[in-house]
DNA sequence: ATAACAGTTGAACAACCGTTCAACTGTTCA
DNA sequence: TGAACAGTTGAACGGTTGTTCAACTGTTAT
């Protein structure tokens, strides 16, 4: 059987090695591991929370959202690009307009976990 | 009433000064979301998730992490301690050895969210 | 066609973040 | 006491990231 290459190993690893290699056979993908991290980066800038959280209610232009956060129409804008390519914003156009909303729930309910537990 | 100060408001900005108004109403506390990112920026790192995955299914000590991830037990202490600020581990002594585990079931409904999203 | 507006995009800059390295604390055991 | 080990910590580095600025596309209306 293969063992598990312990590059950093405390004395007793012969002990833990077992739990380390169940633990270890228990992981998903790194892949998988990076692209949820992926996710959460997203998640990860107040600036970025702020439109989730206004697009909550309904669709917005960007320069509604500009204008609710008192940021400029060009930093929203690469803000909702990165929304848009972790999927968690659509948007239409009407004219001149481009009008963004939620892409699905998903984005409702991770925020309600993050709520839940900093209201602690 | 005093009026939304519109920094980059589209023409039509009066018809939608009502809108961006009620929405504003609706957003929580600016710290409270500038927290919520904070929370999220803690799951925004594959390094920092791996260990909360590990964490899943048992108490681990740091250097069985570091052999886990192929990693020096430096680099994870440091993000344990991020963890930890974040009040995501806790952990107990035992002699030399330091046990970290999850503090609570909020990190693995959070996760099993995201896993959901990017499983689409 | 031209002007005006909504929005996007790329380059550039500053601030932030994760890892490494070396020095450190705290515990155990001889 | 002192050696050995588990873990922590701070400084330093290289890479990433968010905003700004200016130039751009696409749509509407004159």
């Amino acid at each position: 059987m293969a063992k598990i290459e312990a590059i950093n190993a405390c004395e007793d690893c012969e002990t833990h090695d077992n739990v380390v290699e169940r633990v270890k056979e228990g992981m998903p993908e790194d892949e998988i591991l990076y692209d949820l991290a992926e996710l959460y980066k997203v998640f990860g800038d107040s600036t970025r929370i702020k439109i989730l959280y206004a697009l909550f209610e309904e669709e917005l232009c960007v320069c509604d959202i500009a204008s609710l956060l008192g940021m400029s129409a060009s930093a929203i804008s690469h803000q909702l690009r990165v929304l848009k390519q972790a999927c968690l914003v659509r948007y239409r156009r009407d004219g001149k307009t481009i009008y963004y909303s939620l892409a699905d729930d998903h984005v409702r309910s991770i925020i309600g976990q993050g709520m839940e537990h900093i209201g602690e």
